[in-house]
DNA sequence: GATTGTTTCATACCATCGTTTGAAACGAGA
DNA sequence: TCTCGTTTCAAACGATGGTATGAAACAATC
């Protein structure tokens, strides 16, 4: 029996087996929509076209399936934000731009929203988690919010002179905290109904006001030594 | 039968029935705790030492229950914060201070947070509703949300000269954006365990960061005609 | 074609869910 | 004390939850 297999990639080719990849990306779905508890094992393998007994098979558990689906994609994601703030630096480092760092992480941190496919549904994933933890705790925290406070702290405080190590953090907290609330207002307005291009012009128009906001707020914590 | 009847007030004496206080205090704390569909009608009428059908003869289901909570605590937050922020308004307007306003909100948002017995758990069950709402459409931001924006956008634009009204509601979203994410991380903090002295001056620190944060943010997406 | 290891399937199991029910207990007015 | 409206209770109902099981189907090897 191949039970527990390590799933390696979130390419469905890498798959070990096909019927994991359609149980993983039905969960997903399912998951996204109706939160860890409102989603029941027979929905899921109902939407993979599986048997009921497919998820106990292949993952072990319910709990287990949850666990597999967000280590692909908090890696997955991970790896995106990172490649994307690591470009943005080599090219806005040397100038001291923060603008273009601050710019850069919004929209990469936005970016999924943008892709109807995949996106919207994993951003949804990650804030029902956020709210309501089916996951081992500090496992977020680690693969996710950890590396990207430390990464943005030392980005900001590198072009930011006079930025203190606190001061860096909350800047960020702040940064996030806006775009997290920009996800969920924006994510309100889907469920009312909006149309498409409203909803890409809030995104837009949202996006700018963070950048800007956030750019002064920076400045504002700055003891000496400003632009 | 007094079924369904209204609970006018959230004082214990005013209810018509001891019991329905002592069923609507359990739910508060066990829907805060573990959501809505984490709780069992048997583990609300258990904490509140009823019957099992006690919920369903006095609020006709789990569902009215839950609504009626929320009818409750919604009216009540809302009081509170209009107050402090019309009594904010009233002295930091004639000066123009938008500092002080920003800061009397923040605490207004954030004082539930010291109140360990009741505000914590209110806080955490309207966390959970908005991230995984059970609630008809719409209550929660017309009792709730719309309400404090409009009060706060009308504020922000007579204290600060060329703030537009978009300008002015996209920056109270990314005060309470701010302020939410403060509560999250708050919140892990709590379950991760640390000391109630370390929870005070990291929420002390972190208000504090937000209102300069902030304030410099407003001010930058001023027009013309700044302080 | 028989054997073997893996995967799928229908079905069963048992716990728990929200809700219903009808009888018992209660409390005030006559 | 009897009555009657209200509240509480133990017990049961039907539905649905996650999981377990053993037989069938499959695929590869010999």
């Amino acid at each position: 029996m191949s039970q527990h297999t390590t799933i390696s990639s979130t390419e469905a080719g890498q798959f070990p087996d096909p019927t994991q990849w359609r149980l993983i990306t039905a969960a997903e779905e399912l998951f996204a929509e109706h939160g860890f508890g409102g989603t029941s094992v027979r929905d899921i393998t109902a939407e993979a076209g599986a048997n009921v007994a497919a998820v106990n098979y292949h993952f072990g558990s319910k709990h287990q399936l949850y666990q597999k689906l967000f280590e692909i994609r908090l890696a997955e994601m991970r790896r995106f934000r990172t490649h994307a703030v690591h470009r943005a630096l080599d090219e806005a480092e040397p100038i001291g731009d923060v603008t273009a760092i601050v710019d850069t992480f919004a929209r990469a941190f936005m970016q999924p929203l943008s892709d109807p496919q995949r996106g919207r549904i994993m951003l949804k994933l990650f804030m029902r988690e956020l709210s309501d933890p089916h996951l081992p705790p500090g496992m977020f925290l680690q693969q996710m919010a950890e590396p990207m406070q430390e990464l943005m702290r030392d980005a900001l405080q590198r072009t930011c002179p006079g930025l203190g190590e606190q001061a860096a953090r909350m800047c960020f907290h702040s940064l996030v905290g806006q775009l997290v609330h920009l996800v969920q207002v924006w994510k309100m307005m889907v469920d009312v109904g909006q149309t498409d291009s409203d909803l890409q012009s809030y995104l837009d128009t949202g996006l700018r006001h963070v950048v800007r906001f956030t750019v002064a707020g920076i400045k504002s914590c700055q003891e000496a030594g400003g632009s």
